[in-house]
This record gives C-alpha cells, structure tokens and sequence, in this order.
DNA sequence: TTTACTGTTCACCA
DNA sequence: GTGGTGAACAGTAA
C-alpha cells in the first residue's frame, strides 16, 4: 500500500489517537513481524512504554517512547496500522495489537494488519543501534536540504541503470516507490530507462525540484479524517484521482493526448508517455 | 487456472 | 565492483 505519502498519512492519523498512551499488553498473532528481538523479549520491553510520538523515516514508521526507546516498523506492500475499540472484533489479517491506556485509563487497541505479511516491526532500546532496521543506510529525504540536484547528479551519474531505478533505490532518496517515481518521471518529462548517466544537469535539477514539490502536494491530497481512515479500516486513503500516470496505462496522456504506454523498468510495471518522455 | 501487485533482500550469473 | 534477472516472502483479485 504505501509508498511515503501513504505513511505520512498513516502517521499524521495515528499520531494523534496514540500519543500519551501507555502499552499494557502485546499480544502478537504472527509471530514473524517481529524482526527484533525474540518475541519474548520484544513483548517484554515493549509492555509500559508510554508513547511520546510517531516519527517517520522514508517508508519506516518509529513510535517513539518516554526514555527514547523506539517502536519501528515497515508497513511494506499491504501493512495498515489501525486505532480501534478494545472490544472490537478482531480484522482478518491481524498480527499484532497493543493494548494501550490514555491518562485517563481509557483503553483501545493499536493493531496491525497485513494481508501478505511482508511488514516488519523492530523493538529498540534507548541505546540500542538500528542498524538492525536498516534504518541507518536510508539516503536523505526528500524534503531535506541535503536532496539537491548537485547530490542526485553526484550519486547517480556515473551509474548505468535506469533512473527509475535509480529513484527506487532507498539508498539514494528515501521515501520513493513504484507509484510515485513514475509520477515524477513523467513530472519531469524524463523515460524512465533513461540511463542516470545520460542525464543533463538540467534534469538532475528538475528532479530536485519536482521530487519534493510532488510528494508533499500528494501526502496533502492523501489528507483524510481520522473517522473516514477507521471507516475503511486504514486502507482508503490513496487519492488515485490525482495520480496522472499510474494506473493508466492505455489512456490518453493528460499533457498531449498520445496514449500512455504500460512496460516493466527494473522489474516493476511502469507507465510513461513516449511523447512527453522521451527515450535518449 | 493464470497473472499481477504500492516493498525489500538475496542468490546467481555475465 | 556493476548490473540484470528472478525468486522469496503470502494472499487477493481480476
């Protein structure tokens, strides 16, 4: 489901219902989302901590406690975090609920569901490293002053592959996924098997314009309620009608007209207009 | 019955 | 070291 708007999404939902909660029990359904530590021990520090925050790097989501320990976890293809009653029926899929109480011992439940349980959560202490996430080699945000085009060009210019690729790949920008890199090719006029090397310093700087000015209007247009999120169960909050390439695959280009072409780049479906996009 | 899928990692090969 | 491909994870839906 998500790709950086999503989880910004997600995070600007559950923030709110979560933040000043303490967690009195866990209880974990599947036990192979959890990463680290064991299981046990995972349950064991995770049960007391009082929520400060939810934090987001890339496509991670870092619950972080009162004493800086930290609640990590990946939401991968199809994770959904959802607040719910306490006394709610359980939603296939669930794999791990928290229990928690509000100051004013008020108790719901943080639950996490995953259809094809790819999600990972991670438990780490105050100190602990997290190295373990993967966190740790994450390229910078899209929205740091660090992305510029000068630090896009001198990551990727000397490299071969495709720049849809290259905009995949969490290393160099974090946050960008199938959908969204797409968006910003088709964005920025540049075919997404465009070898990195080929581009022109013009592009590399288009793309550190557009990378960011897309993902913020379109974590803006994902903007729901918090009522509406828990009505589709954490799952409707993608605003497709604002996508202009993907999913459109065989459509007129928004821009030209010239229908839209449907290909695979590096193994992912890709849309791109040969017109607007072309190949050099 | 077959195929594709918003993510990531790893194995294998050229 | 670089890059390309495919598989793995698992379930659903078209």
């Amino acid at each position: 489901m998500p790709e950086l708007p999503e989880v910004e999404t997600v995070r600007r939902v559950v923030e709110p219902q979560i933040t000043g909660c303490t967690v009195t029990e866990v209880l974990v359904l599947h036990t192979q989302v959890v990463a680290h530590p064991s299981v046990d021990v995972f349950c064991e520090k995770l049960r007391g901590q009082r929520i400060r925050a939810i934090v987001r790097r890339g496509k991670f989501l870092q619950i972080v406690m009162e004493g800086g320990a930290r609640l990590v976890l990946h939401l991968r293809m199809t994770g959904q975090l959802l607040v719910t009653p306490e006394e709610q029926e359980r939603e296939k899929h669930t794999h791990l609920v928290l229990t928690l109480e509000d100051a004013g011992g008020e108790r719901k439940h943080l639950r996490y569901l995953d259809v094809r349980r790819f999600g990972r959560f991670w438990f780490l202490g105050a100190e602990e490293e997290e190295a373990v996430t993967g966190m740790d080699r994450l390229g910078p945000e899209p929205f740091s002053p660090e992305l510029t085009a000068a630090y896009l060009a001198r990551t990727l210019n000397h490299r071969r592959i495709a720049i849809k690729e290259g905009l995949l790949d969490q290393h160099v920008v974090a946050g960008i996924g199938n959908i969204y890199a797409d968006e910003i090719l088709f964005s920025t006029g540049i075919h997404p098997e465009t070898p990195c090397c080929r581009l022109a310093e013009e592009d590399w700087e288009k793309l550190a314009e557009r990378i960011p000015a897309l993902l913020a209007d379109l974590t803006e247009k994902n903007a729901i309620s918090p009522e509406a999120y828990f009505r589709s169960r954490g799952k409707e909050y993608r605003n497709t009608p604002y996508l202009k390439i993907y999913g459109h695959g065989g459509e007129a280009c928004p821009r030209c007209g010239d229908e839209l072409l449907k290909t695979r780049v590096g193994g992912r479906s890709s849309v791109f207009c040969p017109h607007c996009q072309k190949e050099r």
